[in-house]
Order: structure tokens, then sequence, then C-alpha cells
DNA sequence: CATGAATGAGCGTTCATTCAT
DNA sequence: GATGAATGAACGCTCATTCAT
């Protein structure tokens, strides 16, 4: 047996292309990420067949880590609100100590070498605090909205509640709950 | 010397520029975009110094006659829901009549070459009809909000609904309204 | 210890070094040859030092090989003319049977990592039907040319009768009787 | 106007992959070839589109001037077998003293990136002089066989003498009348 | 001012060979 | 000895930009 491919580089490769890419944007060469990396150039194929292969692995990495964030600690006790609300501030903290990653995922979703299988494949890391959004719609104005309608708003207004944390860390806490509440008048 | 010749020919390269680059994304060859606006390569630089330049110069035409479509005939007489409400119809009606416009757009917001003078230069665009929300959160939920959020988050609640209309062209109507109606509750 | 093991994974190389060559060229990856072998890439080269090696160790194989097709069941008691119509018989039947060697055998002859010294070992192959021909022209018209010249114009006649009848096998017969009598002709 | 595509450059490129390819083989890099041209290395891709196509100007441009080299000076009045044997003479003195071009085109005919168009019009450059032999033939034994056959064999008795020529060029004189008068031999 | 050839740094990817396991 | 990941030089080709004409 030879040395076996390790996670580890797996792993390495996909976080050095994250603060890569944060910097540089898509255009990094791949070279700098295996340089980043710690490994040859040339092993960063024997990881991902191509570049676009790699991007859609850091999506998914990205969307999957995210979801995670979000529904850390969920009490599943509480009430709906609470419940979702809870989600939300996991999600908001998560971006805010995460701008790279934020940077990237926003830069990665406007690139045409994802693949409309790896955003149907992403989509599933927010199930849960989508579920969460469907429950809380249901006696609400947007009863009869298609449910990715309301999805995407969600995603939208998150979007834009995170920009504004970023961008004024001072304020972040107050940025997040307009944010919740603004999403959930739209809901109501 | 009225307009000068040339007017046309750099409007002509940033036409071909939304074209080329709806098809090809923002790494079209500036020599592709050249010979779709009629023109030799090399000239190309005589009306933008560097692509980053025709980049900047794109983001700003395409928002500017996006705003001036969603002013079009508003009713000075009418009460502000109205106005608001004709404003919004026509900013969607627009984007759903000029995809590639859209696409380009995107593109662009998630392009690092767009400087921070560009966007805040663009956001004039919208000037108007952000007036028009302002005025209509004055006495709702989100009075103390930041007005730049309430902005950010009117955006993408339209490019939200958008993305619908665009996808699903036959309910595009419905979409249009449902964003709207959303976004006055989350106002209200 | 008879036979080692190694001996198989040898011919297992080079035979699949034919396949793989033949369908890709000389440029083919040794990664693929060792594939097609059934072992790991990195073994190949306990077997042979370099590509180059395994290059040179293919056209002494193929050639070795084509030349004893060549000499099977020569009539010893036969007539001169008899004995070498039937090597060359059995030589034009054997390149039809196998095209594969053959393209792969061209392409190497006319591949700079062949030395010289191989070239000069793989000639030996054909000695025999050499000798024949060596006694063919005695009498004849190039008793006094250089030996290496006429066995050069045998093999340059060959295959150029080699190719037709791979291009149109349903001639076959009368292409290698055309080729022979040609040759004959030639020395007589 | 801006500078016009020299044919000059275009000359020199294909001289200097002469030049390189006699060196190194076709492996060698585009790179090379165009310093040795005297100009930038992408500059060689605005004469040729890709490194193929050099290589099929190339094979053309080879088998063109070797064409004519051949048919300089013919004697219309003389009888056949004169005129054909001054084509001969003529073939085998120009690759004598172009021994590189004779290596260049012989891995061009080995070489998978010659598209078969491309060496079905490389035939034309010796069509003259195969028009002689089919008259040369028409009375003799072959005159049943194909006339590509025929060709086929004229080509591979040609190239047999040129290496001996090229290798004894002491006896050049001497090989090319005894391959001329093999090849007679097998036509009467 | 227009043209389009010239430039050369830069990119993604391949692959013979090495070497840790 | 066998394995296959690691290596990094090398390659063909692209493209923003310059500049001779």
């Amino acid at each position: 047996m030879a040395r076996l491919k390790s996670d580890d580089k797996r792993s390495a490769i996909l976080a050095a292309a994250i603060r890569v890419i944060g910097r540089q944007g898509l255009g990094a060469p791949t070279a700098l990420i295996a340089k980043e990396a710690g490994i040859a150039n040339g092993s960063l194929f024997t990881y991902f067949k191509t570049k676009a292969a790699l991007l859609n692995q850091l999506y998914l990495e990205i969307k999957t880590e995210m979801g995670s964030a979000a529904l850390e600690g969920l009490p599943p006790e509480a009430d709906l609100r609470e419940q979702f609300l809870h989600g939300w501030a996991n999600w908001m903290r998560w971006t805010v100590r995460h701008p790279q990653h934020r940077r990237v995922l926003a830069q990665l979703n406007a690139c045409a070498d994802i693949t409309e299988a790896t955003r149907a494949s992403g989509h599933q890391a927010m199930a849960r605090l989508a579920a969460l959004m469907e429950l809380a719609r249901a006696g609400g104005s947007m009863r009869e909205a298609p449910f990715p309608f309301v999805v995407a708003l969600m995603n939208s207004v998150a979007e834009t509640t995170m920009d504004f944390m970023v961008h004024d860390p001072g304020n972040a806490e107050q940025h997040s709950k307009a944010g919740f509440d603004a999403l959930w008048r739209m809901l109501s």
C-alpha cells in the first residue's frame, strides 16, 4: 500500500481555496491554491479532477457547514417562532464569523461552473431551516405562494442582513433581530 | 461639434458587451466584444482604458437603464402605495423583458473589478424608488432601521421576485404582486 | 528458481502497451499501460527503467514475433523461390492478422527514442528471410548492390504490400502475390 | 491599417519548425519554434491556429517543395524512361540536400495529427511524376495492378534509396541509379 | 483616430518518474 | 516487490494590452 489519499489533504485544499479565492476571486490560479495548501500544483488534481470539480465541492462544503451551524442547539421544545429565531441567529452569527466563506459562496453562486445538480444538493443543507419556515407561513399571508419562492425570500433577506452585520459589526445583534422581524412580518 | 461619432461606438461596445457577457460570462474576451461591436479589438481600448473600466461602465449603464424603466409614467397624483406599486411593476417588467441585462448585472455584482465608487454611483439609479420606500416605511415597523438596510431589503426581495418571474413567465404577474405585497408587509 | 512470476508481468506490460499505443499512439501515458496490464503505475518502472526502455523492448518484441511468424513451416527441400515465397506469404499473413502490431511498429520506427542499437538488433529478426534474398539476388541484376540496400528494398516493398492488404482485405491474396512478383522482378 | 500578417513571418515559422522538429522531433514545443522564428510564442498562433494546423501546413509545404524540385527541368521531348529518370534524379538529389526536410516529412507521415485531407492534398505534389509512372507501367508486368499500389511502390523504393544516399553520400549517384533501375525492372 | 498583428505572462492540466508505506 | 499518491517541469493555448502602420 502506498500513501493513501488523505482526507487531511483534501480539507487543506478546500480550506486553502477559501482563503485564496476570498482574496483573489474565482480566477485564482489552482497553483496558488495548491501552494497555500502545502502541496505541489499537480497534486491538487489527484484530489479534484478539474478546477470546476474543486469549485463544486467547495460550494457543497461551505453550504453544508453553514447549514449545520444554523441548526446547532435548536431547542426542540420551544415554539415555532423561538426555534426559527434560534436557527436564524445561529446562521447570522456564522456568517459574521466567516466572512470569507460568505464571500466565496456568493461568487460561487454567480459562477457558471457550479452545476444544477450541485446547487440542488446544496439546498439540502438548509432544508431543516426551510421546513421551519414552511410551518411558519402555513397560516399567514404567503400560504398560497410557492414554497421555493418563500425559501428564496428567506435567503435574500438573510443575505441582506448578513451584509449589514458584516459591514457594521458593532450593531450586528440589532441587524440580526431587525432582519428576522422583517422576515416574520413578511410571512405573517 | 455636436455628438461625436465615437458616442455611437461607445454604445455599440456596451451593447455588444451585454450580449457577449450574457452568453459567455465575464471571462468573455475583449476581442470578441469588439468584434460583436463591429470594431477592431484594439479600438475598444480607446473607449475604455481597461476591461475593468468597461465593466464598471457597463454596470452603471445597466443600472441606469433599469432605474429609468422603473420610473416611467409614475403617477404624481396617486397615493404612496399606488406610486410605489407602479414603479415596482415597471421594474419587474423590465427585467423580464431584458433577462440578459439582469444576468449580466448579477455577474457584475459579484465581480471584484467593480469598485465601491461604481457601486455607490449605481445606487443613485434607484434613488427615486428608494425615496418612495423611505416615505412608505416612515410610520411603519422599520421606521428605526437604517435607510440603506431598507433599500437593500427592497433590492433583495425584488431580485428574488425577478428570478421567479423569469423562470416561470406564465405567472409573472402573480409573482410580481406577491413580491410587492411581501415587501409592503415587511415595511408596514 | 524457474520462470519468475515477473516474467508474466513483463509480458502483460508489453501486451498492454501494444493495445494502448495502437489505440492512442506513442503519447499514451505509462499509467494507462500499467492499468491495462493490471498493475500499479509505479510498478511498470520496476520492469522497465524508463518509458524509452519499454518502447525499445516493445520494438524488439514485435520484430521478433514477426520474424518467427515469417519462418514458420519453411519447406527446407523446396527451391529458393518457393521457400522465399512461403516466408513472404507468412509474413504478409501475420501483419494482416495483427494490424495493431504493425501500426505500433510503424510508429516505433519513426520514433527518436528507439536507439540505433535496438534497430540493429531488430534487423536480426528477419535475418533468415534476408539470407534467402541474398541467395535470390546472387545471379541477378542486383548482384553488385550492397546487401543492406537489397534488404531495405525488400522491407519497403513488403510494407507497401501490407498497407494494401490491410486496407483492402478482400484482395489480400492478390496484393501479396503482386508484391512478391514485383520484388522478384526487381532482383532478377 | 495595422501591421499586416506577413508571409515572411509565416515562412519563418515553417522554416523554424523544420529545424526544431528535425532536431527534437514532433514533440518540440511551439514556444521553441516561435523563438527560433524570432517571434513571441503567442504570435505563432496568429499564423497557425493550433500546433496541429502548423504541422499540416508543414507537411504540405515540404511535399510541395519536394514535388517542384523533382519536376525541375523535365525534358519534354525525351522518351519516357529518360524523363522519368530525370525526375527521379532530381528527387533524390533534393532529399540528399535537405536531409532535415526528409526526416521531418517522415515523422509527419507517421503522425496522427495529419488529416486525411492533408495527405490527399499532399499526394498532388507528386502527381506529375506519378503520371509518368502510370505510362511506364502501361505495357509492363504491373499493368493490372491498381495505380495507387504502383505509386506506393515507387514511393517506398524512393524512400529506401534516399536512406542509402543520405547515409553513404559518397556513393549517392550509384545508389540513385540502382534504385531507379530496380524500380524500372519492377515495372517492366 | 482606426486597425489588427505582436506581445508574453499566465493558466489548467498532464505525465514520467520517485518514494513513503 | 508492489502500490499509488506526490512531484513539478512542461506544454499548448488565451487574452488584455500595446503599438507600428
